[in-house]
DNA sequence: TCTGGGGTCCTAGGACCC
DNA sequence: TCTGGGGTCCTAGGACCC
């Protein structure tokens, strides 16, 4: 039997809040982001911004081209937590079957739940409805028998609005549209299909399987199998374990100076730390990431036999692995990162001396790690430098010019 | 006008082991 | 001497999502 799946999406969601705390903002060009001339993206616009072309993920700096007169926001995060969670719990009022695709957006399976909630276009009435008088949001809603297309659904159901597909007909509704309108199918992709003169999901859909596998691996063959409503994943209940950690930040402008950088690898490291251990984790991995003033990016990272999670175990591995790229490329840095991967429990709470001398020895094994695959000379700089950054009051000030003044955080719906 | 931040998953090559 | 074959882990990068 076909099952019957919600995609529920919040439409424009950091301006639609903005706009429920503000109501002089309805109907105007809102963009949300951060400051309109730094070096920020377009996190959200509102619908009569999109009219200038403004879009999701463009410079800041290009929407205040395309649309001057539009009233630029920060955004407010906790805000937007909150307006989320609320959001959430409504819907698990509808089934337990609720998967949470991010702040604004969420799959429903309500199968089976028909006596409770109605049929699934009654329910997503209903969920609108509520979502509409407790939140002051709107919200659209996808109808379909798999994930794939009830997403596809809710997209053309925007804004304010519903949108069902009956069981059966997922093909003829998927044939005509464009490449990208089919989730998970990106520019990349989409560049080489249109040289293969593929430009709907229909030939897409239309394709050998075994060709598109041969040319796209393994996501060309769902691609294919996508194209047609075809789509066996199921609505996951629980929240799931975070498998990865990371803080990362853009300079308002290129740094180059290496005691700074260290600075702000150290405030990164404690961050990611202390979200390791509030969620009772180690990390096994240690990754920093370093982009150049042309926007090249470089990853390294070490993996650890004891897990880490303290700040300075983090901030060793990731001293060291900057170091290891700063000796080959000493360029002005845009953008600098420490992630943690590779994630397993934190062990039972030992005494405080053994929780020391744990702690010890995976700050020493990062720094050995590190040396044994860079070299001897890179990790004597690495330990100058975590010395000095640790040690003095010099970093202090270093690090609050990275950190509140330099870099500006901001996110995305 | 240059291009955010926090994630997930996949790939491909090399190391290493049996 | 010219060379196996499989399995697993690690690393770096890339595509894609909101």
């Amino acid at each position: 039997m076909a099952r019957s799946i919600l995609h529920v999406d919040l439409d424009a969601f950091f301006v639609s809040a903005e706009q429920a705390r503000e109501p002089s903002l309805r109907g105007k060009a809102v963009i949300v982001g951060g400051n309109p001339d730094g070096r920020g993206v377009v996190a959200t616009a509102s619908y009569e911004a999109r009219v200038f072309g403004v879009r999701s993920g463009m410079p800041l700096r290009t929407a205040k081209r395309l649309a001057p007169d539009a009233t630029f926001v920060r955004g407010d995060f906790d805000l937007y937590a909150d307006l989320s969670r609320h959001f959430h719990a409504i819907l698990r009022d509808y089934s337990p079957l609720v998967e949470s695709g991010g702040l604004d957006e969420a799959y429903i399976d309500v199968t089976g739940c028909e006596a409770i909630v109605g049929t699934p276009s009654e329910a997503a009435a209903s969920i609108r409805r509520r979502v509409r008088v407790e939140l002051d949001l709107p919200v659209s809603v996808g109808i379909a028998a798999t994930k794939v297309v009830a997403k596809v659904a809710s997209d053309r159901a925007k804004p304010d609005g519903v949108c069902e597909v009956p069981a059966g007909t997922e093909a003829a509704f998927l044939a005509p549209l464009p490449l990208r309108d089919l989730p998970l199918l990106g520019p990349s992709m989409e560049a080489r299909l249109v040289q293969l003169g593929v430009t709907t999901l229909g030939q897409l859909a239309a394709l050998p399987a075994a060709s598109l596998e041969a040319t796209f691996g393994k996501h060309g063959r769902f691609a294919a199998l996508r194209a047609a409503g075809i789509d066996p994943s199921r609505v996951a209940g629980g929240p799931g374990e975070a498998k990865s950690m990371s803080r990362e930040g853009t300079f308002a402008s290129d740094v180059s100076e290496p005691a700074h950088l260290l600075a702000v690898l150290r405030g990164f490291s404690e961050s990611v730390g202390a979200q390791l251990r509030r969620h009772g984790r180690r990390a096994r991995t240690v990754t920093v990431k370093v982009r150049f003033e042309d926007f090249s990016t470089v990853s390294r990272s070490v993996t650890l036999d004891s897990p880490a999670n303290s700040d300075d175990a983090l901030f060793a591995a990731a001293a060291a692995l900057f170091e290891a790229v700063r000796a080959r490329d000493h360029r002005p840095v845009r953008l600098i990162g420490v992630g943690a991967s590779n994630l397993v429990p934190d062990a039972v709470q030992l005494s405080l001396d053994a929780t020391a001398a744990r702690s010890q020895d995976a700050l020493s094994e990062a720094v050995d790690r590190v040396r044994r695959k860079y070299g001897r000379k890179v990790i004597q700089t690495g330990r100058t430098a975590f010395d000095r950054v640790t040690g003095g009051a010099a970093w202090r000030h270093e690090r609050s010019l990275g950190l509140s003044s330099q870099i500006e955080p901001t996110a995305h719906d």
